[in-house]
DNA sequence: ATGTCCTCTCTTAGAGGA
């Protein structure tokens, strides 16, 4: 089974790439972020049409999120990441699928930094951190995947130096990071990939894909049900090459069946 | 500060966010 993460950066927008990008590499499950899209003006009846059910969480303007699946059926969760009944973003949406429970996340950016907005970010890693130990001890399989917004480690950034003050890489940050995978959880593609330099989103400016100026900022954390299956793990890199494409490119991971 | 791209509106230009 092939599970996918992507940060289209406007669903409507990114329709016709999306579709390509489905076609192409069909993957089982896909996890989308930032859908820019109220959820009337989800194009339901397109992903359809490709051949996935779909289950979404949007928001007019920013953040939204969706879990996409290919001749199977979506058994929603929750919409919402708990601990804050007041945050109305919609960065969060879950869901049974194949028996695995799919998390799809899109963590707060936090920029600038520091700041209201960095503070919001850190709230939403410590909830998220606390959920993820619930979802940990349910015992089913799990993977959380999304737009983290972070690097975890010097080698996921093409010039750490000058990302030291970023929100997507102060060392709290990363050490909020480090606190949730050390719950139990396995970074697959670090894990397949221990020492590769891996990008899954490059800027829009300044030619950053042409430099390869990239970020590791997408990730697949596995419960150690589905570490035992992880079989292969990449980035369709050509994807963010793309006419009209997102800054992110689509992340994947393939799992052994049972 | 800037670069680019997306979405929305007190809309065809500018603001906010990333």
């Amino acid at each position: 089974m092939k599970i996918a993460t992507y940060n289209v950066n406007g669903v409507n927008g990114r329709l016709p790439v999306l579709l390509r990008w489905l076609a192409e590499s069909q993957p089982d499950v896909v996890c989308l972020q930032e859908l820019k899209a109220p959820e009337e003006k989800f194009p339901e009846q397109a992903i359809l049409d490709a051949g996935y059910n779909a289950i979404w969480h949007g928001q007019k303007s920013w953040n939204g999120v969706a879990i996409l699946a290919r001749n199977a059926e979506l058994q929603e969760v929750r919409r919402a990441l708990p601990g804050d009944e007041e945050d109305l973003h919609s960065r969060y949406i879950e869901a049974i699928v194949n028996g695995i429970l799919v998390a799809c996340l899109y963590l707060p950016n936090g920029n600038p930094a520091p700041g209201p907005k960095l503070d919001y970010k850190m709230k939403w890693f410590e909830r998220l951190t606390i959920h993820a130990a619930e979802l940990m001890e349910f015992g089913v399989p799990v993977v959380m995947a999304g737009d983290y917004n972070v690097m975890p480690t010097e080698i996921d950034v093409y010039k750490p130096e000058r990302w030291v003050d970023d929100a997507l890489f102060r060392p709290e940050v990363r050490a909020a990071f480090k606190t949730l995978v050390d719950q139990g959880w396995t970074d697959a593609l670090r894990k397949l990939h221990p020492n590769e330099v891996i990008y899954t989103f490059w800027d829009y400016f300044r030619n950053a894909f042409g430099r390869n100026a990239g970020l590791r900022i997408d990730h697949f954390l596995l419960s150690p049900h589905l570490d035992k299956r992880l079989l292969a793990a990449g980035v369709d890199r050509h994807v963010r090459g793309w006419e009209k494409s997102s800054d992110h490119a689509p992340t994947w991971i393939e799992l052994a069946d049972e």
